[in-house]
RNA sequence: GUGGGUGUAGCUCAGUUGGUUAGAGCACCAGAUUGUGGCUCUGGGGGCCGGGGGUUCGAAUCCCCUCACUCACCCCA
């Protein structure tokens, strides 16, 4: 028997509404915010990745899922996305047109990892980017944007929230940080990343180095003026929009291309897998990616550990809805034949496939849910009737065939 | 990538110290009710006991390998 590859899921009709659901209200916010969609194709180049994502990255080291085509060029199904959204921007040059140009997706991403609860390698991103706006109100619209999916959706969320500074005065704080850290207790693994990348010492768990960072320098006093200012601006703005959160200096995010704010959701529903979304600055991205030096800021939000948190905003289910047909021979494609015509008008409509009973069509009609059930059996016929029963109340009444379709089309939970 | 747990019907799970034809509940189909769903009763279909190898007269059960799922670590969504 064929199996799923690993870490990828179907989504049988039950689970695919539920997600179609979460996309319809993100895409909703997302207009309502004025943001449009772009959708970019499912792989780029492996080198976009490897430079705007960044070599050091847990993602490029050793989470992608790189291939050679047939003409021997090596492509990567997207880990994220705002590699390619960039890609985008730059290669049509968006940055020519009003600015700030403001963009959603919503897509699949892929990671090669080991699955795990709210794990996956296939997994479901929602995210919106928001280009060419330097000042902190940029920053609180597209923090505030992910707080509303959440508050929307019933989801409980916490906010946390850091400056990791700009370029400058991160370099400082990163030579401070190693000089305080050489010689000190630290794992294996964050020796190595002394070197390439000190700051993800800062959120590694081992207790040995968490220990070495008591009484470390902090990103806080490091920051230039103008980066303090734009903190300063972001929590402002958060604190206006009634937005709570929290500060944890510690807060670094696994990609390069950061700087300034970082921000993330967490949440305690879901045990060890508590992001839920996140996003920050990243003012040096798309000159990196070859256009113009264009600051901006962005988020990512995690659709199938959503759907694992089962919000509120997913339970409400849809009552009875549509007709269905029940008849018998010899009077079965004639009533077929009367009843198409609903479905032409919109209407919700079922009937039988299979030649079952009488009884075990009600019963077929009962189990789709279906609001009404149309009886058009060889006695009707002669008539010139169908019985309408009303499948909540059982109650029945007989509909003149003439006047069917619209007869039909006037009652209630049929379109 | 490292470590732990679990694999028996579509689903949730029983299955004794290794012993005859592997069970239950739910779901599915049919009948009781030849024109009526939900409730009830009766019957039925459905299993390479995850896969491969070994021990044994005999393996769902014991051993080895493998695959999958799952949880944790790393990291993230």
């Amino acid at each position: 028997m064929y199996q799923i590859p690993r870490g990828t899921r179907d989504f049988l009709p039950e689970q695919a509404e539920r997600f179609r659901r979460l996309e319809e209200a993100a895409v909703r916010l997302a207009s309502q915010y004025g943001y449009g969609e772009m959708r970019t194709p499912i792989f780029e180049y492996s080198e976009l990745f490897e430079r705007g994502v960044g070599e050091g990255t847990d993602i490029v080291e050793k989470e992608m899922y790189t291939f050679q085509d047939r003409g021997e060029r090596s492509l990567t199904l997207r880990p994220e996305g705002t590699a390619g959204v960039v890609r985008a921007f730059v290669e049509h040059k968006l940055y020519n047109g009003p600015l700030p140009a403001k963009y959603f997706y919503f897509g699949p991403m892929f990671r090669y990892e080991k699955p795990q609860a709210g794990r996956y390698r296939q997994l479901w991103q929602f995210g919106i980017e928001l280009l060419g706006a330097e000042g902190p109100r940029a920053d609180v619209e597209v923090i505030a944007l992910g707080w509303q999916y959440y508050q929307k959706l019933g989801v409980e969320a916490t906010l946390v929230l850091n400056s990791i500074g700009c370029r400058q005065c991160r370099e400082e704080y990163k030579k401070a940080l190693v000089a305080y850290l050489r010689g000190g207790k630290i794992c294996k693994l964050c020796s190595g990343r002394l070197e390439r990348n000190p700051l993800r010492v800062l959120d590694c768990k081992e207790e040995s180095c968490q220990q070495a960072l008591e009484g470390a320098p902090r990103i806080s006093q490091y920051l230039c003026p103008a980066c303090q200012e734009h903190f300063e601006g972001v929590k402002a703005g958060l604190e206006g929009f009634g937005i709570p959160f929290e500060l944890d200096e510690r807060l670094v995010r696994g990609l390069d291309y950061y700087n300034r704010t970082t921000f993330e959701y967490k949440t305690k529903q879901l045990g060890s897998q508590d992001a839920l979304g996140g996003g920050g600055r990243y003012d040096g991205l798309v000159e990196l990616v070859g256009g113009p030096s264009i600051p901006a800021v962005g988020l990512a939000l995690g659709i199938d550990r959503i759907e694992l948190m089962d919000p509120p905003a997913l339970k409400a289910g849809e009552g009875r809805q549509g007709v269905w047909l029940v008849t018998m021979e010899p009077a079965a494609q004639r009533a077929i034949s009367l009843v198409h015509p609903l479905r032409q008008q919109g209407i919700k409509l079922q009937y039988d496939l299979l030649g079952r009973s009488f009884k075990a069509q009600f019963k077929q009609a009962d189990r789709s849910n279906c609001r009404w059930t149309l009886i058009i059996g060889p006695d009707d016929l002669e008539q010139g009737q169908a019985v309408l029963k009303d499948m909540e109340t059982g109650e029945q009444q007989p509909l003149a065939l003439e006047n069917l379709v619209q007869l039909v089309s006037n009652l209630e939970g049929v379109k």
